[in-house]
DNA sequence: CCTCCTCATGTTACGTGTAACATCACCGGC
DNA sequence: GCCGGTGATGTTACACGTAACATGAGGAGG
């Protein structure tokens, strides 16, 4: 092991000052002499001086880190969120640490819970249920927190998200308009945006006197799970003609396995997908799909957090953000 | 703004022991008197007691944190190899933070320099290319540090990866193997994987007395670029009979795009991905693809960090794993 | 030449959990 | 009844950067 990390005090040491004034130099250089500034700024890079904000986070008690929580990596969804979140952040001093819990309320509360002991001054979260612990924690803690993706029924403090269950009505509507009365819901993974798009779904079946059919799985989603769903739909229902996809992944596998069973899109079969990713774009014909205004989302969020944490006033803690339909060709 | 935060000195203050016994029951219950246990959880519960990790770090300089930088939130590669890390650090008792670089050099320095100053424990990095600042810090900072993904020629510590050179060259032998001779390569963003596969790709075509073609662009990969560069391909060299892709999005779209041609795969065009994600499962015919052992480097990578600071001299500090192809059609 | 001000730097104390050592009550054994 | 021991809890000091206040030198103004 080498000798440990270089402290203020050994560079103070090496220049003969006292670490003080190496704390002022190395936050305004200007505020000490410029020959003193010139023997610190050696004896800075000769040592390799690291900076350590632990003992000021533990004396202010504030870290200058906000804190994101999402579900999974490897979702385009969350990643155009964080981007969203780090525009605004990045843009104000403000470091990001990231977490994910696998869509599990338990290791999002440990995540949080982890990412408090850090003393992260503000939380980004992607979900809408939490454990009993993880609403008394943010509740003692004391920081700005804000719920995105979705409007929750009961926020934590502040949320920006957008209508789930209105946006898949209004497709699911145009579904039936174009004739489409055999729609069938796929859906992986029941989270509760998932859930939403189903009540929407539903909604629009009813007004229109049509029985809603739901196939889905438990398992995450994927193109592989999305042909499989599409499979058990027309097993299930033949005269199905027509899919609206709880995401995009699950609308292309969808239309691969209408490939491979001959069935034309959108003649045969309908397709309708969520989220509005890169790949609908790159199928013939070209995914339909609700687009949902993700990294406007994490840019609002961040900024009602850091509003919050300048003190002022928010007055809207709850916001809305419009959705739109991609233009596509399978509907 | 609430009251702040509960201290163990509250707890203590209610239960009427020092915050040393308090200290005691959060680390082992059991060291305290069964009497007082109550009386301290009782305390805890009604206060809400956050732990706060920042006095420990700073007076033993650790804290059972890894940290895990990669380049992208959306690219499953790292949500795997992030996952076999956690699978480990978790079952040890070590927390991650996740930082993302946007395969920027400067990023990746500005995140290394934010998670030493949270005195992480260890690092695990997904790229081998580093601005001269992070090689300096790394070393200063003491800490074991393992690059992943492939081995790097000048290593900063450990490291666990796999021969892409090889696994490419491989793969083009046996497109050439079967009769595709006017193999093209076809990459995105160039970072240095990208660019081990096109040498293994160049070998083997030179060793067939062919000339390598490779078709590029800047931009990061996607399945639209997938397609425009299948299409860019067959324009520049129309006998074009083959592609190996730099990873799985660009071979579907590059599939995509031979199917809206009337391309059919094999037969008129070998299709080769890299990675072996899912959705090459999905499509028909079935992708064939090279694949990583992402998630084994990650629990390998997280392996030899913890025997690292367990202080175990660690025999093998460059290891490079196995790949394999799966078993598609499209070649 | 004295006063007051300014600029550079120093001094002190602080935040909070924990290692290390100290204390003290109580018990069993002889 | 004394000794050693054990178990529960207390005391002290520490990690390191920074806010707040203190000091002291040098210069300008009267």
């Amino acid at each position: 092991m080498p000798a440990k990390r270089p402290t203020l005090q050994d560079i103070a040491d090496i220049v003969g000052v006292t670490k003080m004034t190496v704390s002022r130099y190395l936050r305004a250089p200007d505020s000490v002499a410029p020959a003193t500034q010139a023997k610190i700024a050696e004896a800075l890079t000769s040592l390799g001086y690291i900076k350590n904000r632990v003992p000021a986070i533990l004396s202010k008690s504030s870290s200058k880190t906000i804190g994101i929580i999402i579900p999974s990596l490897s979702n385009q969804v969350f990643a155009d969120l964080v981007q969203g979140v780090e525009n605004v952040t990045a843009a104000n001093g403000y470091d990001t640490l990231i977490a994910h819990t696998g869509y599990n309320p338990q290791t999002e509360e440990d995540k949080i819970d982890m990412m408090l002991s850090y003393q992260i001054d503000g939380l980004v979260l992607t979900e809408t249920q939490h454990t009993p612990r993880t609403r008394q924690m943010l509740k003692k803690a004391g920081i700005p927190v804000v719920e995105t993706m979705e409007v929750p029924g009961e926020p934590l403090d502040m949320a920006v998200g957008m209508n789930h269950e209105q946006a898949a009505y209004e497709v699911v509507k145009r579904m039936l308009d174009s004739g489409k009365q055999n729609s069938v819901y796929l859906a992986a993974r029941l989270d509760s945006r998932t859930l939403l798009r189903q009540q929407g779904y539903e909604r629009a079946m009813k007004e229109a006197g049509l029985q809603p059919v739901t196939v889905s799985t438990a398992e995450h989603s994927s193109f592989t799970r999305g042909a499989q769903l599409m499979a058990q739909a027309l097993s299930l229902h033949p005269q199905t003609n027509g899919v609206f996809c709880t995401n995009d992944d699950i609308a292309i596998g969808a239309m691969l396995h209408c490939r491979q069973t001959g069935k034309q899109i959108p003649a045969d079969m309908a397709v309708v997908g969520y989220n509005g990713l890169d790949i609908g774009g790159a199928t013939t014909p070209v995914l339909t799909s609700v687009l949902t205004p993700r990294e406007e989302m994490g840019e609002q969020a961040a900024r009602l957090l850091l509003a919050s944490l300048q003190g002022e006033a928010v007055a809207e803690k709850l916001i809305t953000l419009p959705h739109s339909l991609t233009a596509g060709e399978t509907l």
